[in-house]
DNA sequence: TATACGTCTGAGAGCGTTCTCAGAGAGCGT
DNA sequence: ACGCTCTCTGAGAACGCTCTCAGACGTATA
């Protein structure tokens, strides 16, 4: 070797090498190494196999910061969570199940996640500036249930490839998304509890400043007038997705005498259970509860519920926004997962019907 | 203006302004628009205002890919998330409280953050290869409760500024890191629990090849010896922190017939209660509860317990980091949390004792 | 033999900053 | 008038990579 790794015994500041000392030991050019790294073609196999064998020994990696400048790629993508989202959900298995989709995908593809927490208003300003504008990232996911986000146009203004975890309403010809037929999920449940015998169902809704809340009462509703059941307005309660609407919302809901409650998710369900379990309502025998997402607690609570794949909807978008980064994909996708009902105790069902 | 901003109407690939177009429409150097916006002395009042407003009306903000190349600093730091805590817990609320800390003290200081979780073990490698080696993160926080952890020598061989979310172990005199005083918190809620006049104290234990399910059995076994109760080995089951381990070890205490049991954390003690409940057992008449973290569900379920600051721990961990980045401490700092005592009803204490 | 083409390689520009250095000019004391 | 210090500014190198271009060489084709 005729040049001496530097500072090879510092432990402190040890200077890295570069494209120019590999390139130099190699007896090549820095082109060529370039060419041997990034894997292109019209290297020769003895000049590949020597290169190989120089950064080997020497344990050279190359810089990214370099790359990033040189490619204007930094093969990163935001995850934009808004600060509705970080404080408001009292859901505290949505978030880490779908980090680990979107986690599990990049990484695949040798993307890393940059996360976005928005804790105060001020940091949008900061994400927007700071980060948006000056291209750190490839492109960016962003998680939004918020109705008239106005982040999104802003966003879109910006030209930066995205995706969204949820619909993205009015934008939706405009953006790449993923979610769940919501719409069609609350047909099912709502039909299975109809199934179960029940005649006098009730709902207690999402927020219905959110889409998903929304397309839950749309879907309820839808089922039952395929069902040619009436509409009563007192067998719907407005909740807020979190398990203490679901609480209040049940003792509403006890007076309208309903036989059988849709839940527009876990949490809220798992409150109505708790209100019932104080009063002393039987369940499923004087009324069948039902939620949606399936949550871990949701299984030891033994709660009937529309499971949603949480993990693959990462994925999936994360799937979509790399492809577009890459211009593997052209034009907007959208992709709709299916969900499927989990059937436990709380609804009511046999034991022929859950197998 | 003499110079038209380029593209302007273009959504697509609007070329972005750069230093030199400040520059020449201020009519000045690129150096001088660097000083301006990076806020150095040696500017005059006149040439900062005008160049300032050249940078408003143009919308200039500097490219970060640049700036990280030329500083050799990115302002981004790493949150590895090791895939044992990814998986195994399923404990869903301290990772997003923790996640929230850590981005609410990196945004106030201007840094991104990174996520790494590592879902599977080539994602180890992958991070070290590619993101580690390469520099583009300037610190690394490292979550891990593992035992002899071997990623961690490895990043300490790398000499990139770190910090650790719990304790590091051996490697304690090296590394920055804060969390909680287990051992005495422990301590706290078995003498709580002898303070009830109980005198039967169980444990069931944390995973034991982690460092704060350890600290909280010696908490326990330090409180009996104060006390003056002898050990019993049948008054102590192994957990694993999940709420299966909790409700099968407490149907294991209940043939020791103990009179109170100390979960190491709130998911045991939801399982405990969960088994107690089935057996048709009082909680707190026959048994006391308390349990450790004070989840958001511990006060649906009135479960007494050691609550600890997640969020201040994320916070706090971040600041040590960025210090040691940016050079502003010099020397490893330790950070002990402390965590009191949330009185409810599962341990038996009388109002009176409540406030 | 002349031409064309494919393979391999190196020189050097370019990415957008920061930072060092040198120099111009102003103000001041001697 | 001179030297000195202090403020302000610009030129240009540096960061470490990618990418384009041109040229050298070898082989196949006319």
């Amino acid at each position: 070797m005729s040049k001496l790794k530097p500072n090879a015994n510092s432990h402190q500041k040890a200077k890295d090498l570069n494209l120019e000392d590999i390139a130099k030991e190699a007896g090549v050019s820095r082109a060529t190494v370039s060419r041997v790294i990034n894997n292109e073609a019209y290297v020769s196999e003895e000049t590949r196999q020597r290169v190989q064998h120089v950064i080997e020994t020497l344990g050279y990696s190359p810089n990214l910061r370099g790359r990033i400048l040189a490619t204007g790629r930094t093969n990163i993508i935001g995850v934009v969570i808004p600060q509705s989202l970080a404080t408001v959900f009292d859901d505290q298995f949505y978030f880490p199940t779908l980090l680990n989709g979107v986690a599990q995908a990049a990484n695949q593809r040798n993307y890393a996640m940059l996360l976005w927490i928005q804790e105060s208003s001020t940091d949008e300003e900061r994400f927007y500036e700071r980060i948006l504008k000056n291209h750190l990232m490839d492109g960016v996911l962003l998680a939004s249930t918020q109705q008239n986000n106005p982040f999104i146009p802003r966003l879109l203004d910006t030209g930066i490839p995205m995706a969204m975890i949820e619909h993205p309403e009015q934008w939706a010809d405009r953006i790449n998304f993923v979610t769940v037929d919501n719409q069609a999920a609350a047909v099912l449940a709502t039909k299975h509890l109809y199934r179960q015998g029940r005649r006098k169902i009730g709902h207690i809704t999402g927020a219905l400043n959110n889409i998903d809340g929304l397309k839950r009462l749309e879907g309820y509703q839808q089922a039952l007038a395929e069902l040619g059941i009436p509409y009563h307005e007192e067998f719907v309660v407005e909740g807020n997705f979190e398990s203490k609407s679901g609480y209040e919302g049940m003792q509403t809901l006890l007076k309208a005498h309903v036989d059988a409650v849709f839940c527009a998710n876990d949490q809220m369900a798992l409150g109505a259970l708790k209100a019932l379990d104080e009063l002393g309502v039987r369940v499923p025998g004087d009324i069948a509860i039902i939620g949606f997402d399936d949550l871990p607690t949701s299984e030891r609570n033994n709660l009937t519920t529309i499971h949603q794949p949480i993990h693959t909807k990462g994925a999936q978008v994360t799937h979509l926004l790399l492809d577009q980064i890459e211009g593997i994909s052209s034009g907007v996708r959208h992709v709709l997962l299916p969900t499927h009902l989990v059937i436990r105790e709380t609804c009511g069902a046999s034991i022929t019907q859950r197998f």
